[in-house]
DNA sequence: TGCGTGCTGTAACAAATGTTACGATTCACG
DNA sequence: CGTGAATCGTAACATTTGTTACAGCACGCA
């Protein structure tokens, strides 16, 4: 499928060794809005890709709390470190946003292919490397910063703050909190007022 | 060297093609015994294997605080995760706490490599599974889990509590904290003591 | 217009954790 | 036997964050 070549990881691979990995045993499969994808604890054998639509990854503590870790925006790998791990399961909870298409690839074929792809190999390293420092970064925050200090680094790397209450779970805090903190920063001056939302100072 | 056989990532692969690899740009390094040896924003343009020693990587907040992320033991890969990512950062500092030996393979000598040992290739995407996997069981730990239920996680993962001090660290926690909530965990009957230290109940 | 719905700000209180300080214990070493 | 260093438990207090509740405001819709 031609869905295939948006994704980075194939962009630079022929089309004929493309058709030959889709010769595997793979699927094409749609899950509509609201669907969950993939359970925290579900194994992982197959490569996803996410080809069309949104989706989004989320923790779940014992305690109730809940974690909105990243958003999947199509084209893009869905949970791509955890393929080859052992034990090979994925921790987080994916869930289609929009209405959703996810090709499920063959690992072994894909692994044999990647041998024959060094492009493929080098984006697969790349991507892998890419959670890796992505991952690191959300721990560090979380473990050695308090709210504050995540709040600015969230709008270092959004640029604004449109819902409170998203943001809030992705920050790993409670509305209400977020709410005051952002107050305190508004009487600091570290954020101003931007329509509804807010935004750098 | 034969001192790289002894780590999994090679263990599967041919001796000439090891030496071949070893022909390529890499350097044997040694580091005495508290020394750093990766700074926080190094680049890592380099495989680096620990073939000797014992070292810790720590990641350090702004605010003074720190977190001993992860013990290494010779032998085994230093910031893997790392390799390929771009910005081609490590988001720790690593240091010797015994004298040291490391090597450090030439990047894209080694991606060539792993292309021709497919044994070594699944190795190292094994590994940077394995990393994948730890990192998120840390970032889930720290942001939708107390205190106490990281204890609790501590004590499932290794067998006793020797030092207050250090665990504290590990936990994110500071060790007035960390010993306050074990005193409380030892009234629930959570925990026990174990000599100096503190058990699972 | 009026009403329900959803999001927001905020306040009062509770719980968790950090900060600082002090005394007790152990242990190596002179 | 003393003594200093290291570690630990603990207490009092400060700070941060969660919890719960309530009121305001915008918006869609009958």
């Amino acid at each position: 499928m031609e869905e295939l070549k948006r994704i980075k990881l194939f962009a630079g691979c022929s089309d004929d060794a493309l058709e030959r990995l889709l010769e595997s045993p793979c699927r094409r499969q749609e899950y509509p809005a609201g669907r969950r994808m993939l359970n925290a604890g579900d194994p992982c054998r197959a490569l996803m890709v996410l080809v069309e639509g949104q989706a989004e990854a989320r923790m779940i503590g014992e305690e109730g709390r809940e974690l909105l870790v990243d958003h999947l925006n199509a084209p893009m790998l869905l949970a791509p470190a955890f393929l080859f791990a052992t034990p090979n399961i994925v921790p987080v909870e994916v869930t289609a946003v929009t209405d959703c298409v996810v090709w499920h690839i063959n690992r072994e074929a894909f692994f044999e292919f990647m041998q024959q792809e060094p492009s493929v190999l080098r984006a697969f390293l790349e991507e892998l490397s890419a959670k890796g420092h992505f991952l690191s970064g959300k721990m560090r925050s979380f473990a050695v910063k308090g709210l504050k200090n995540r709040v600015f680094e969230y709008l270092e790397e959004n640029v604004n703050i449109t819902s409170v209450a998203d943001v809030a779970q992705q920050l790993g805090a409670t509305r209400p909190s977020l709410s005051r903190v952002l107050s305190e920063m508004l009487g600091e001056g570290l954020v101003v007022k931007d329509g509804k939302g807010y935004r750098k100072a």
